[in-house]
DNA sequence: GTACGGCGGGACGCAACCGTAACGTCGTCG
DNA sequence: CGACGACGTTACGGTTGCGTCCCGCCGTAC
């Protein structure tokens, strides 16, 4: 029987030892150190650093994201913002995050579990938050949810993580009312005519 | 007088080096390796790691990015958005720039360097970009070109860099149409009142 | 009370790198 | 021709990490 603690201390040095020096110099014994455990205590657990780091950070990035219905398309976008800043702006996140990106560019098993992951949160976030809008009639049916995610994600992900530059709450609210500009134009412009019922 | 041919070959290999491992594992030797020239070689350049990289680096990016006047906002857009798509998907400023992002997060010397050329690419973009609009009237005085900036490269750099999902023509369109609107929309939104001259 | 199993600690042999130093080679300049 | 300097090679001692093994400790279950 593993004991639960030990599994805990290990979880968070990964998590703490990967935000500190990335998962290319990433060592069991550094783990074991910062955990206060032997190295024992982790091979007992995982067989490799590999399968270490993808079942810790799968499962810490399984958590369900919160994703409330505002009522409208504006009030959806700008909680979705605020929800991706705050946990952007988490030192250990906007640390982890991009590392494994970069490494996920050179290591095909990182690149599956990150891109599944993330795959899972953009359908989720493209039928909720732009199938609702549709639903609504406040964009046009036919909407290509993929390019809505990316017009939604990309310039705060830009701002945050690539130039590193601050964000405020006027940051936020000009940036909501860019993002449904950006998603009216972008829905208008995809000339994927609805399906006619009844057509050949 | 180091030989130039030899200075070349390294450089090359760091960089194939920087993809194929990233900044984090790589080493002096591997680069000797590859560039086929001793370690010493490498030691008479530079003092460092870190050192030489950044050197190589920065002489990389800071080649000129250009910039044309199409005459209109739409058109400067699109055309921005076909470089930098072409940029981000050769296989290895692919896998460096997000590599050195994720490593600038957590070595203040790289962060600097990185985020003053970024700097230097978003400055020159907003001024004519948003700049050459403004003079045009197809954006109003005050336009914010930071803004600016992350709601032009957001989109495709989340796209390209982060989804990894696949970028056409046709979806080069549509992203033009959505951030075109989206510039004006965080235009009209953003209150900054004009100076007005004279006002207490 | 005894057997069991997870635990930390420590040591193992092996491999990769570090940064430096001492060679001998080769092209170039004078 | 001779000196010089950049070069590749080899070797150095030292460090770090790997994955494995054994030890003694300790709590729990039986």
């Amino acid at each position: 029987m593993l004991r639960r603690e030990i599994t805990a201390a290990i979880r968070d040095a990964v998590m703490h030892e990967l935000a500190a020096v990335g998962y290319g110099r990433l060592s069991i014994e550094a783990v074991a150190r910062r955990a206060g455990v032997g190295k024992t205590a982790i091979y007992r657990r995982w067989s490799n650093k590999l399968e270490m780091v993808l079942e810790i950070v799968t499962k810490v990035a399984g958590r369900k994201m919160p994703m409330p219905d505002t009522g409208t398309l504006r009030g959806d976008v700008e909680i979705l913002l605020r929800i991706l800043a705050t946990a952007l702006q988490h030192r250990l996140a906007s640390q982890i995050i991009p590392d494994l990106l970069a490494e996920a560019a050179r290591n095909p098993q990182i690149a599956e579990t990150l891109h599944a992951t993330l795959r899972g949160y953009s359908a989720e976030l493209g039928t909720s938050l732009v199938g609702r809008a549709v639903e609504r009639g406040e964009l046009p049916p036919g909407t290509d949810p993929d390019t809505g995610v990316d017009v939604v994600l990309g310039p705060l992900y830009w701002r945050l993580a690539v130039a590193r530059g601050p964000v405020d709450d006027a940051y936020l609210e000009h940036m909501a009312d860019a993002v449904v500009a950006g998603l009216h134009a972008s829905a208008a412009s995809a000339v994927v005519p609805a399906v006619v019922p009844g057509a050949a």
